[in-house]
DNA sequence: CTGTTAGCGCATTCAC
DNA sequence: GTGAATGCGCTAACAG
């Protein structure tokens, strides 16, 4: 018996008989229509037309043992650095076919561990992560699998896989060195409490040779928080002559704190950020800041997965993208003028 | 012949062996244990440990018809405003076990359309949309899959099948009555011209009974295009009180142009937001702006598509979630003070 | 509580 | 160029 047929979900074989012919060769016509004749492919996609038909990537991936599915793991999704990044890291798999599985850690290293069993356990053909993967982590089954694994926004000389990214220790060091040239020697810091933040921290400190005047704050970082840091910094010293923000949103709630105090940037008080987020070239003053080419991360991160996916040796498997301090005017003062104080 | 053992992926079959159980025995109890011993569950889950098992999901979902995923599709993963939706939408769907998978729409039709056809090859169990949907888009398909849809961020009486959001209609008047209240009557616009962007327009030009001078950029707004707009409103109307921007980057923009301009905010011009960003209360002047429960609303969603998968009816399948005007420092000045020129 | 029997929808062998 | 068989890894039905 078979009444008003149940509105069960079309498959191939409902393409196939539609179309007279084999499964297989729906299938063909569908997704490797360069084997097919001309008019076979027609009849099979009138068929398609006609019933409706949507293909099951979830059955095709079991076969063939690739989920065109790739992971992304972020800290959060809303820290403004990694957008970019994920912008055309989703942009370049999709024209390739490939769509974004999305996980946030949550900065939590036990979290991470978890996602990335769910990722693996959904089969994902690569993963890129926002920062290092934790080495405690699900390493050797991803080893195992075979699963293309970038690391980007952080360097290191043994990646789990591949890797595109820059040192932010480098970053660190060059901006103390930029305000030294400056003739600025009373330094201070304003850097969230992430890895990243506190390498380029670390960075900046070597570069000084000295401990200088420092607010944490709990990641992420934003603009609030840069307001309160420059209180909590002018009390550790008055006479700071130059701030190095871990964010730009934390540099913008410094500059907007210190015009409140009747503080001048850059003339009493230089101001450097870090990312190079849309807003900063258009504050006022415009926003000194180290620039980091986050879209071209994401899009080579997805070349490299893809390359791999299609069984290409990837030629360059660490890739330094670098940076580069941006001047603006919130550090236009010059050699040594008269500061503040 | 088995040589040092291909590296082949371990499945359940690995584990039924090792743990001398049944195939669905080992499946049950991984995934359901209370329907087994107790002392069955032990010995499979060593040999979990042992043999290094990972489930996979895709074989699962294709027997079980669920896939555990959930799409969500926004214009572009950049625009602020949706992110605490995502994040908590990623955050709850994680909790019950399913991921997201992303996808950006570009504000495109074409591609949403797409997208939609690509998340339901991959069977998603929900679809979270920033918006709504276009209704040429495949929605018959996606009611005969019953696959559960939720708009958000808009308003409609007769939606997909499930909504969370509110009427941008209803947030244009209200800025635009609360703008009047004030007693300000020279009144400008700078807005995306994004679909519902424009409809907060609409709200506000309608309540205030006449077109008013506009600027229209192009989405996604930006402090930039922000700065750029008030030099183009005051060209309009050089005695403009008061100015509604459709996101509070954009407002920021004009605040930092109005002080370049030696005008004063909000004594000499009044500023309104849309969002309430978290940058936006720690603006100098604190920035008046509408506040939506964006965080709220990606909750809700999960919940509804979450909800809806269990097989259980969702009572209130149109929820509007609604805003508040927040007023700052931005819009401060009284009645009919002594405006500017 | 546990096991046996059947597929889920498709793509990879092989043949013709 | 096309087709028939086989099984990817797992789970929903039933039995026992």
């Amino acid at each position: 018996m078979s009444p008003p047929a149940a509105p069960k979900s079309v498959t191939l074989h409902d393409v196939a008989r539609e179309a007279k012919v084999s499964l297989i060769t729906a299938s063909r016509a569908i997704s490797n229509p360069e084997v097919v004749s001309k008019s076979t492919i027609e009849r099979v996609m009138r068929a398609v037309q006609i019933t409706g038909y949507v293909p099951n990537r979830l059955a095709g991936g079991l076969k063939s043992k690739r989920s065109m599915t790739v992971a992304a793991l972020v800290p959060v999704i809303s820290v403004p650095q990694f957008l970019p990044t994920v912008q055309t890291l989703t942009e370049t798999l999709d024209r390739a076919g490939y769509q974004l599985i999305l996980g946030q850690t949550g900065y939590d290293r036990a979290r991470e561990s978890a996602l990335l069993e769910t990722m693996i356990s959904r089969r994902v053909d690569g993963i890129v992560m926002a920062g290092l993967l934790d080495p405690l982590a699900a390493v050797e089954r991803l080893r195992r699998l075979g699963t293309p694994v970038v690391e980007t926004w952080d360097l290191t000389d043994r990646p789990v896989d591949m890797l595109v990214g820059f040192s932010h220790v480098k970053v660190g060091s060059a901006v103390a060195g930029y305000f030294l040239a400056k003739g600025w020697r009373r330094l201070a810091i304003a850097t969230a409490d992430d890895h990243r933040a506190l390498q380029r921290r670390d960075g900046f400190v070597s570069a000084v040779g000295r401990e200088v005047p420092t607010v944490l704050v709990k990641a992420p970082s934003t603009l609030r928080l840069g307001r309160e840091a420059l209180g909590q910094l002018l009390a550790q010293d008055p006479g700071i002559e130059a701030i190095y923000c871990s964010s730009d949103g934390l540099a913008d709630g410094v500059m907007i704190e210190a015009r409140a105090r009747g503080i001048r940037i850059p003339e009493q008080l230089a101001v450097c950020g870090f990312g190079d987020a849309d807003f900063a070239a258009h504050l006022e003053p415009a926003l000194s800041t180290v620039h980091i080419e986050g879209a071209e991360i994401g899009r080579r991160a997805a070349e490299m997965i893809i390359a791999r996916c299609r069984g290409e040796t990837v030629a360059q498997p660490i890739i330094d993208i670098g940076f580069r301090i941006v001047e603006r005017a919130s550090t236009l003062g010059a050699g040594q003028p008269a500061r503040r104080r």
